[in-house]
DNA sequence: CGCGTAAAGTCTACATCGTAGAGCAAGTGT
DNA sequence: ACACTTGCTCTACGATGTAGACTTTACGCG
């Protein structure tokens, strides 16, 4: 028969819901669905995630940790350049789970997140600060620099269609529903729409973004050797 | 006794929604407390929308509708400008409504949209395509605008603590949570995070978002006379 | 006026969800 | 061999979204 079932643990549920909401999305993931993807009774997982909330936090922070950052890197123009497409990669990966990226701070104090979703904010902070910014500085460039680049990963992933073949049909009917009479430009817009590339904005974004910053704050901080 | 109930109507639904969601959260925006609300049947609000789901466009569209936008002003840094700065106001106010705006949209491709949330995008296309931007180009810097501008909306957000009293004790009892090995920029950095100007943050973003669009772009646009 | 039809609102019922609480089963230290 | 802890299961409850049949209200037209 089928494997002997092994003992649960806290990255076993962690990945197997992670698993759940790429494959299904979301919703899918329901305490009785996680259940019986991992041959348990739904109240077992109880034991790894206070509550479902919990169990979201848990994926955020799974996911996140898949986000690599060099803190020491001198260079921290290239460094932030690099954080961002890998981040923008991840998002594509995970697309189910940006929501949850983005929405459960709204409602969870700073302080009280899951470590693995600060962590990333204090390494760009010593990055910023070890590169020669002052604390203070260093906050509002991670503001910028942030803000930006979830903006664009929402940005993206709105425009974003999974199956590439029908792309450009499934953006024209869908545009196609818009009343001419009040969306001309954005009809006119569609094939442009239908082929974004996502990364060569986001380069180009975070180059105007980077010098913007380089020239509008304090001097002092060295550019790129 | 009370007041004969009036004849529902969408406007009516839509809006005691809203007040709902603005006072309890996203969560409390259940069918039956809605139709309580409004001394009805809860069944009777799928007179005025198809599902739940719906429901949440009609209060995402009935927010965008509070944001005015003026596509003929030919100063479009000014009013691109004013725009950002009244979003934020309107996130600020409807700060519960957020995470509507930003999620789902991920779900519904764009020509599926509730209009009413479509209609930004074109109204800001018009601005800047009647500014003398080439349609591509103003798409481009449609999607840099609007991207920085939610990042930066969900920054704010995330760091907006409700009770304006206890703002730095819950900032610092928050933060105490933070192991100070692995925090320790962070930590150090409370008393900034504690007083955040957003208003100002955001306008010095644009500032940079905007000369640095104009000086990557294609010249012949004219800068503000 | 009245009556037939459509629209608005209601009732009942069901599947599904999160989770509390009590209990069972296997391993562990003494 | 025995008490305990830890992992897991069972049962049960209240709440949710919504389908489908029903009743009530409003209204146009003879």
């Amino acid at each position: 028969m089928a494997s002997q079932k092994p003992r649960l643990t806290r990255e076993l549920v962690l990945s197997a819901a992670l698993e759940l909401v790429d494959d299904e999305g979301l919703d899918a993931l329901t305490m009785r669905r996680l259940g019986q993807v991992l041959e348990r009774d739904p109240m077992s997982l109880y034991r790894y995630a206070e509550n479902r909330a919990a169990l979201l936090d848990g994926v955020s922070e799974l996911v996140l940790n898949e986000l690599a950052i060099f803190p020491s890197d001198p260079d921290w123009k290239a460094q932030l350049r690099r954080i961002a497409h890998d981040l923008r990669l991840l998002a594509l990966r995970h697309p189910n789970v940006i929501p949850l990226l983005v929405t459960r701070p709204l409602s969870t104090p700073l302080g009280m997140r899951p470590l693995g979703t600060v962590r990333p904010l204090e390494q760009i902070l010593a990055l910023l600060i070890d590169a020669g910014f002052a604390p203070t500085d260093a906050l509002h460039v991670y503001r910028a620099y942030y803000g930006f680049l979830y903006g664009h990963i929402l940005n993206e992933l709105q425009e974003y269609i999974v199956d590439p073949e029908e792309n450009e049909a499934l953006l024209r009917l869908g545009l196609h529903r818009l009343p001419a009479k009040d969306f001309p430009r954005l009809r006119a817009l569609a094939p442009v729409l239908a082929d974004y590339d996502g990364e060569a904005e986001l380069d180009q974004g975070i180059t105007i973004l980077l010098s913007g910053l380089e020239a509008h704050l304090y001097r002092g901080v060295p550019a790129t050797p």
